[in-house]
DNA sequence: GGCCACGAATGACATGGATCAAATGAGAAT
DNA sequence: ATTCTCATTTGATCCATGTCATTCGTGGCC
């Protein structure tokens, strides 16, 4: 399915200075860097499955990746969207389960495969390396409750505002400053929001209407954000 | 506000084995139990505040607490319940951030509390304490995101039942093996639910009528466990 | 015992949002 | 270009669930 090339180097990545193996000691980076394998993944292209069995942790080395769960009946819940020098995959291999979500790549990424033997003991002698790793955990789950608060209580609209500047600030935006950095499908907007496609599609008219966007098929410019923020209704 | 009493030791405490610290080397364990202070609090007392900073991680010697986020309109959200031998506090401590949820006693408790700085330092050398450490936030996150799902695609009625045996997957069941092992309020169900507290009474009416549970003021018998399940509609 | 206060239960009602259906548009394949 | 397929949009409808209001029950307290 995906294919290799030639390794870039971690050492030189360029989103070293972003991610956890800025905090591993530079002798272990250059083992990370040697037994890595770096594959590239044509966009839509699944890079592993709800159910497997992990191998590994994912370093995406260039592109954008969601994961997310298939709820019971089809349905997917986007938990987490994935960036340049983002791990993925460590939750299955930390507590040595399956996999519980999909990645599924949302365009063209080039990701590196790091083996879990090797990972786990790295992370085990490593202490700033296990270090960052729980921080991140950490604000994983911070993150999550967060949602799931917003998810019990907040109305389906402000939850598309806030999704917005979600999206936003996990991918920015394009050179006129204005453009989600990343072309979701109304579908997929739904699935992040939790709600169904045509109440996205629905309120997303209406944020174009009120002024705040602008839509132009998959492209989402942010006309103005302090609105959206309004919208969105954050405290925190 | 909460008794300090003398200290039992960590290396007697009898949830030592389903604690994180069964993990910690003997040394460093004999550390943190000369360190810790454990104190006394009485149910509905706050342990920790919403917004504040944390000094410390608290550690369940015995009893039952509430991790909540109180929601933008008052509203609470239960994220967590803990019980003895479980950690709390951990998650601000590791990114270094205010507390995002507050900590109510459920009933009369007794808690260790253990310094930030020696759990930190003890955390840096202790490579098989983090690796616990690091389990026990996957695991965490992967029930977070599952709730996720749950929260965006399920009805109400699901995930109540779905609550009702979460409460004794945490906390068991009484000598007659029916008898949820806590007390909550009706609202306190709903806010662990995620819905109003007229819709979680309204649903526990039914589910008592339909057979599957008794009520008796506060206590919550499981007559039908099965039926609970296939009510909950759980795939995994 | 009887009052008070608060949790629990029930009913009536309003509505946000899901679902279903149909029309339109846009991108891919030939 | 033409067709085909799938995404998007819009409209209509329905229902689960939240909200408001009221009553009921219970435990605490004087």
């Amino acid at each position: 399915m995906a294919t290799p090339f030639h390794n870039p180097s971690c050492q030189h990545c360029k989103d070293r200075f972003m991610s956890i193996f800025c905090k591993a000691e530079p002798c272990n980076l250059d083992e990370i860097s040697d037994a890595k394998v770096c594959s590239v993944y044509r966009k839509g292209q699944v890079i592993f499955h709800e159910g497997a069995y992990p191998f590994g942790v994912y370093c995406i080395n260039d592109g954008k990746i969601k994961l997310s769960h298939s709820g019971d009946d089809g349905r997917e819940q986007i938990i987490r969207l994935v960036k340049a020098g983002d791990i993925m995959g460590y939750k299955a291999l930390l507590s040595n389960e399956r996999y519980t979500a999909t990645a599924t790549a949302l365009e063209d990424s080039s990701i590196c495969f790091i083996p879990k033997d090797l990972f786990l003991n790295i992370l085990k002698k490593d202490a700033s390396l296990s270090f960052e790793m729980m921080r991140i955990l950490s604000s994983e789950l911070r993150k999550a409750e967060l949602k799931i608060t917003h998810l019990a209580q907040k109305p389906v609209r402000e939850r598309l505002a806030e999704t917005l500047l979600f999206i936003k600030e996990t991918y920015g935006l394009e050179p006129d400053e204005q453009t989600l950095g990343v072309r979701l499908s109304r579908e997929e907007i739904a699935n992040l929001v939790g709600t169904a496609t045509e109440s996205a599609i629905r309120l997303l008219s209406e944020f174009k209407k009120d002024g705040m966007i602008e839509l132009e098929g998959k492209k989402i410019r942010l006309l103005d954000i302090p609105e959206i923020i309004r919208t969105a209704n954050l405290q925190d």
